[in-house]
RNA sequence: GCACGGAUAGCUCAGUGGUAGAGCGGCUCGUUUACACCGAGUUGGUCGGGGGUUCGAAUCCCUCUCCGUGUACCA
């Protein structure tokens, strides 16, 4: 056995296992290996954003994976954990776009144009990408790093092509019209997911317009956004409202602009609120969703004053146009009071949807955009609500059948260039003037023909917006994923959706255009459970690792990720995607406001791995992670987690000093026991002789048994934070403060064969608790594991390699308990023991004695000399005396303990005061729970109502509590 | 607005009908041959307020307040 160092440096240890780890491919899945006594277990990976960097919130989530794949491994699983990134469409390009404009390459993305810009990132990302990658690796995660993906790569992206094209013929993606929300600061199209909502303190402002067909008559209207009246195009109003309905079909002269004061019709919708407001309300189709609605019921034209990125524009009027958003706002108003429509303005509490990712108030705005109706979405809010697939805490199922049951479709282009582009093609065609009679137009022209040709013949099979399906398989025989699509307006737009390349070269080669569009990001990365292996193909490890075990994420990505994989999984796998769900708390501050940039309160876990260890870290935010609940970080739970594992060290090292060649050649000749726990894949380096357990023996394998069995069940419920406090109570406080400090008694004297027995029970221990921390602390149980020579002697795919393959310990069950000799009363023996050695500490520490001391036990029963030894070392006594006729002299200080009574005899020095205040605050005590027991006795609806065995239980209390009064009493008389 | 969580010791949290718990912190001791990143002792709570059910409520029911999350939104 090498000796441990004084002192543990986990930066070696943890830098020297990771890399031996990888060496030894621990980590790498094998399908091969699956098997009905070898089931799999797999994780997929939340893929971090590629640009991102290690948060609290990224540790969290993956020490539970972690902690979730290697108690896996120890359980005897094939285990896949599959790790990769994303490409994160905005947050990447911005990154990128930023970095280049900083250095001067560019002012604006078109300096570069798409082609180059899409190089720089993809540089940009092989050099600076995936550093989170890196630090996962810090951290211990155990990923199957040759199976790491990223979801632009090649075929990832195939699979992202073929779903699309898929969808596409199955007409759930179209292109549309629609009112988007729009981001003016990254330029895009966004989902409704990906806005969120703030309450703002806004100004209400209320103007006054006159109807034209009735001077005099004045309505006022209010509105939060004056800057948009340029794009008014009617004022509405209730035709059930009795103060206006006589006006709809007349006119009002919209304000601004200034100099274009067109005249505006009043219309009746039913849509208004004769509640709010002033009850009439201006409609501005181009810039609010509700207006645009409005707009379309009425014929109403849409009119856009304002430029992508937030800036007015011409139509606005010369006033606004060139002002941006919220500048054009306040001046808006100016011009109002100007010309003397502003009526007032009123402070107003509204909420504004705001871009999730730039943090800038959104705009409604009318864009083409591609949509997707959700498909498979019945399977996949039934196996939730049927609770097939399991989500912890239970009560996310009602977040997701809340938002499954009010589906949106989903808009999934973004005005970006990083990302898939949308495979689509399209051409405009002017049908009956094919005045150039090229080769390219005829074979397009010929498409069409058949088109038309398909159209006319009424096909039923006709999907939805007037489209027809035609097959390119004369181009690509293999493919017949092409789908051409009939828009008939004015020309004609043929448009084509491909996978294949020959295809897309034939579209190209005719003049047909790429859609200009990227897809969201989360439309690649919700088919990650299977893109990721090997799909479309049914692999290997599809087959062996599809469905996949748990999904650790948080539930802020609930709908934006969890809920679209598990429709995606329905719809290209048939079968749900993983069968649990844990969702992780939110990561806060100690005083609990959320991490941010901004606060300055996220701290940097590479720096706190620096200082405490990976191992600490883990340790204290698993500990600080209660179910369901948010988390509030605090540095000194991970201090706690760096004096754990400083305590596990120093408890191993102190084993590891007890070890000598005496007790080995004495314990070989006294081992008479033919019990091996060989079965429990791991040998001993000496057997335990049930003969020679000692009664502490016996209380730390049966505390040893309950901490196995309550961490097992722990982790089956993944109730981590649960675990880790159970270990920790057990390693401490039972082993280290109890146990241990007892066994001194056996280790410090001379009776080498029961300090043999002594030290194969601690390895025994030892042993087995290395193995239940080792899925929360890998790199220092793995350092003790071979440190100490548990490794030795065991196969090397069951521990003989590595701890994680080390079969998780199972708590001895009856048979083997009957053969150590241990009865569940057992525990109780040493519990007495233990609550003797409290109270005479608390006596010592009364009379403020710190030394040792003799104390004298006047035993209720005889007691064997070496649990006499156990007391006098845990009591710290010199001497302890065991005397049946002990008569103490006046005033002695005495504990009434289970096992007699204990006195602590101080000569000379005895404060009579001091005891007797003691002794009288314990009267006092018992005094008072001797009323309450005995009220409730006296109570007849009590005795009369209450269960048999409760009243046993209180009366069996009034007889403790008043014996124990007598003695006190007693006690106190002695005093006088 | 609606829905769902939460409120127990100074702090973080266990505790689902029968004597209120743990860790940390605080305080007091203590260099006894694993560990001061330690040990021993000790302090500390009318379980958010009010009402009800019950012999008995932190626990079950009703109601209110505050905090958090999700969701819907009206200018």
């Amino acid at each position: 056995m090498p000796e441990l160092d004084k002192t543990y440096t986990p930066s070696e240890v943890e830098a020297r296992w990771y890399q031996q780890w990888l060496d030894d491919k621990c980590f790498q899945a094998d399908p091969a290996r699956v098997s009905e006594k070898r089931p799999a277990y797999s994780i997929v990976i939340p893929p971090p954003n590629v640009t991102g960097i290690l948060t609290l919130g990224h540790v969290l989530n993956n020490t539970i994976q972690d902690i979730l794949a290697r108690r896996a491994r120890m359980l005897g699983k094939e285990v896949l954990w599959l790790p990769g990134t994303d490409h994160a469409g905005i947050a990447t390009q911005n990154v990128v776009e930023k970095t280049l404009k900083k250095n001067g390459e560019i002012k604006h993305r078109d300096d570069l144009g798409r082609e180059k810009l899409v190089e720089k990132i993809w540089e940009w990302k092989d050099k600076h990408g995936g550093i989170i990658i890196q630090q996962l690796k810090k951290l211990g995660a155990s990923c199957d790093w040759s199976r790491e993906r990223f979801t632009m790569d090649p075929e990832y992206s195939r699979c992202v092509q073929r779903v699309f094209v898929d969808l596409y013929k199955k007409g759930l993606i179209y292109r549309g019209k629609r009112m988007v929300n729009w981001c003016p600061s990254s330029l895009t199209a966004l989902s409704d997911e990906e806005v969120i909502m703030k309450p703002q303190n806004a100004v209400m402002y209320y103007f006054k317009v006159e109807v034209i067909e009735e001077p005099g008559t004045w309505l006022t209207i209010a509105t939060t956004r004056p800057e948009v009246i340029p794009g008014d195009q009617a004022i509405a109003v209730n035709p059930n409202d009795p103060r206006y309905a006589h006006l709809i079909g007349k006119h009002v002269r919209r304000p601004l602009p200034v100099e274009d004061q067109a005249p505006l019709p009043i219309i009746g919708d039913e849509h208004v609120d004769f509640e709010f407001g002033t009850g009439v309300l201006k409609v501005t189709p181009a810039h609010d969703k509700a207006d645009f609605e409005i707009a379309q019921r009425h014929n109403l034209p849409a009119v856009d004053v304002m430029h992508p990125n937030g800036v007015l524009n011409e139509l606005a009027g010369k006033d606004l146009a060139g002002m941006e958003r919220f500048a054009a706002r306040k001046r808006a108003a100016e011009l109002l009071a100007e010309i003397g429509s502003l009526v007032k303005e009123e402070p107003y509490q509204n909420n504004v949807g705001y871009s999730e990712r730039a943090d800038v108030p959104i705009e409604s705005r009318l864009s083409e955009q591609w949509f997707l109706k959700y498909p498979s979405t019945q399977p996949s809010q039934e196996v939730v609500a049927k609770g097939d697939m399991r989500f912890f805490p239970e009560r996310w199922a009602k977040v997701y059948d809340h938002w499954m049951g009010g589906l949106q479709d989903w808009c999934i282009s973004r005005q970006l260039w990083w990302g898939h582009r949308v495979p689509v093609w399209r051409k405009t065609i002017a049908i009956d003037e094919s005045d150039t009679p090229t080769k390219e137009n005829k074979e397009t022209q010929s498409l069409v023909d058949s088109l038309l040709s398909a159209a006319s013949s009424d096909s039923p099979a006709t999907p939805t917006n007037g489209a027809v399906e035609v097959s390119l398989s004369k181009i690509d025989a293999q493919s017949s994923s092409c789908r051409l699509h009939l828009h008939g307006e004015g020309g004609m737009v043929v448009e084509a959706a491909s996978t294949s390349v020959a295809e897309m070269r034939w579209l190209e080669e005719h003049g047909f255009t790429q859609d200009p569009d990227v897809l969201d990001t989360w439309f690649s990365s919700w088919l990650w459970p299977f893109a990721t292996m090997g799909w479309p193909d049914k692999s290997d490890d599809l087959r062996a690792f599809y469905p996949t075990t748990d999904l650790v994420t948080g539930p802020d990505i609930i709908f934006f990720w969890v809920a679209r994989m598990i429709m995606a999984g329905y719809e290209y796998m048939g079968e749900m995607p993983f069968k649990n769900v844990y969702f992780t708390g939110i990561i806060r501050d100690k005083q609990g406001r959320k991490m941010s940039k901004s606060l300055g309160n996220s701290p940097d876990p590479l720096e706190i791995i620096a200082k405490y260890s990976a191992d600490a870290l883990r340790f204290g935010i698993m500990r600080s992670a209660p179910l369901g609940q948010d988390i509030l970080f605090d540095e000194k739970n991970v201090e706690l987690g760096r004096n754990f594992c400083t305590k596990l060290w120093n408890a191993a090292r102190f084993r590891q000093m007890q070890s000598s060649d005496d007790w080995q050649s004495s314990s070989n000749a006294s081992s008479k026991s033919e019990t091996t726990i060989t079965n429990r894949g791991y040998v001993a380096e000496a057997e335990i002789n049930p003969a020679l357990l000692s009664s502490d023996d016996k209380w730390i394998v049966l505390r040893l048994n309950t901490a196995i069995t309550e961490v097992s069940t722990a982790l089956d419920e993944y109730r981590f934070s649960d675990a880790t406090h159970t270990l920790y109570r057990f390693f401490w406080t039972e082993y280290c403060d109890w146990y241990i400090e007892a066994s001194k008694a056996t280790l410090q004297g001379n009776d080498s064969a029961r300090k043999a027995n002594t030290l194969a029970v601690i390895d025994f221990v030892l042993g087995h608790t290395l193995r239940i921390f080792h899925p929360f602390l890998p790199f220092i149980t793995e350092e003790l594991w071979h440190g100490m020579g548990f490794n030795t002697d065991m196969p090397d795919n069951q521990g003989g390699k590595s701890i994680m393959f080390a079969p998780w310990p199972k708590p001895l069950d009856q048979d083997e308990l009957a053969h150590f000799g241990i009865l569940p009363e057992d525990e109780q023996t040493a519990n007495d023991k233990y609550k003797t050695v409290e109270l005479g500490r608390g006596l010592k520490s009364t009379f403020n004695i710190s030394k040792k001391v003799r104390f004298v036990l006047k035993p209720a029963q005889e007691l064997p000399a070496h649990e006499i030894e156990v007391l006098r070392i845990l009591l710290n006594a010199e001497p302890l005396d065991v005397d049946a006729a002990f008569t103490p002299k006046k005033g002695t200080p005495v504990a009434l303990t289970p096992l007699g009574e204990l006195f602590l005899p101080l000569d000379g020095i005895i404060d009579v005061d001091a005891e007797r205040a003691r002794v009288s605050k314990e009267v006092a005590k018992v005094e008072g729970e001797l009323a309450k027991v005995r009220a409730k006795l006296a109570d007849e609806n009590f005795t009369s109502k209450v269960p048999q065995k409760v009243l046993d239980e209180h009366k069996q209390r009034e007889t403790d509590w008043s014996a124990q009064l007598d003695k006190l009493r007693a006690m106190l008389e002695a005093l006088v």
